[in-house]
DNA sequence: AAGTGAATTACGGTTTCCCATAAGAAAAGG
DNA sequence: CCTTTTCTTATGGGAAACCGTAATTCACTT
């Protein structure tokens, strides 16, 4: 039974929708953190009062503006809360879409539910409570396939090392030597030529431009 | 006088929040359309039977799901609307940051005001209210600021160009045929490489790759 | 129409990237 | 322990990109 949440949201409008979602499921015990620090501290001295949550809906990302925070962002936050009480319910609720995020939320940081801002995100939170509330996880199928369609060539961390010393202007002939300083086995210049050939080939691009600019827009690097 | 509004805005969560902070502003006429035809649509019939809207509230992108549509996105429907009611107001809520797309809004489209959706998006949708209801405009002066930072560079219609032919995997050598087809004047091989080492040079860039994502991020393609 | 200045283009040499092939090292199997 | 297989690295030739310089074109002035 879900009963106390603790929404960690920047956006001071998402917060105000998130609210009114959880109000029209009866759940009426609700704190704000608009910070992901104030969102570890509260669920700390929820603990020590023994008034524990139930459940975290939170946000991935948040703006820095001034007042210096420790936790970086929602990824942050789940690993510290996970620290603190780990049977704590977290429910991601983001605008982020990536497949390669969406798959670390599921398989790295064990979320029990992912809902995307979009079209119908205030239905589907409701949805997501009421699974999580049974102890089921929540991930929509769609996103599944989407990962599947997009994902025609799985990038191995190998690769998002090359592809990320790319992006920064490192000159290919000199990522054998950036490679070797960080002690990562294939590091001759021909097996990086022939991963990026590898790459490109699978994706149908010439250029490493293309690749680069395909990385990001998945999220990979 | 803000009396009558229409929400233009697919995500439900987000359109609830608009509706809370209209609310507050005692603003009880809200119309809502999570399509931009449906918006469009409901200004055109609102003009019909003398009972028009007073301002708009869109955001910028829709997306598409399945439902056919005609206009494509926030930019779209400020041109259609324009030509049916020039003289309603319009104000874009969207998470949008990037410089050269919010200039646009500024200049090309004339947009009355813009709100980025960030942390204190609620009170500053109320503001930008405030401000338009007193036929004032409403950009955020940090906005412009981010502008003037971030463009360290600014980028001609015919650097776009360029980058853009690299982005899709077009060979350098052969830019310059693409450019003549398009009857583009400078089009030497020269003077594509002068332009790319001129970028390059200026943002302290040194492959074309990091030139690419850098657009990329600015929202220049 | 000729001259001037700016910009565009053409050209050559160097570096980097690309691709195929061969040599070498590590792992798997008998 | 040796062979086979697989993966990594080394090497070389050719294409593309990079960079400086010279020639050409173009626009504008007189």
């Amino acid at each position: 039974m879900i009963r106390k949440v603790l929404i960690a949201e920047d956006h001071e409008s998402a917060n105000i929708s998130v609210q009114k979602t959880l109000e029209e499921l009866v759940i009426d015990d609700i704190a704000y953190a608009y910070y992901c620090d104030d969102a570890l501290n509260k669920i700390s001295q929820a603990l020590k009062t023994g008034d524990t949550f139930d459940l975290l809906i939170t946000d991935l990302y948040f703006e820095p503006d001034g007042n210096k925070q420790i936790l970086s962002g929602g990824m942050d936050l789940i690993v510290a809360v996970r620290k603190v009480q780990p049977e704590l319910k977290v429910l991601v609720f983001t605008a982020e879409s990536r497949p390669a995020i969406i798959e670390q939320l599921r398989n790295q940081y064990d979320a029990d539910g992912y809902v995307r801002k979009a079209r119908n995100d205030a239905r589907q939170l409701k949805e997501a409570i009421g699974e999580i509330a049974q102890h089921r996880r929540y991930f929509p199928r769609d996103t599944r396939q989407h990962t599947d369609k997009k994902n025609a060539y799985s990038f191995s961390d190998f690769d998002i090392r090359i592809i990320t010393l790319l992006a920064q202007g490192v000159l290919q002939k000199d990522i054998p030597a950036h490679l070797q300083r960080n002690g990562i086995k294939p590091s001759g210049l021909s097996s990086i030529e022939k991963r990026l050939s590898q790459m490109k080939d699978a994706l149908g691009f010439t250029k490493n431009e293309q690749l680069v600019l395909y990385c990001k827009e998945l999220g990979a690097i």
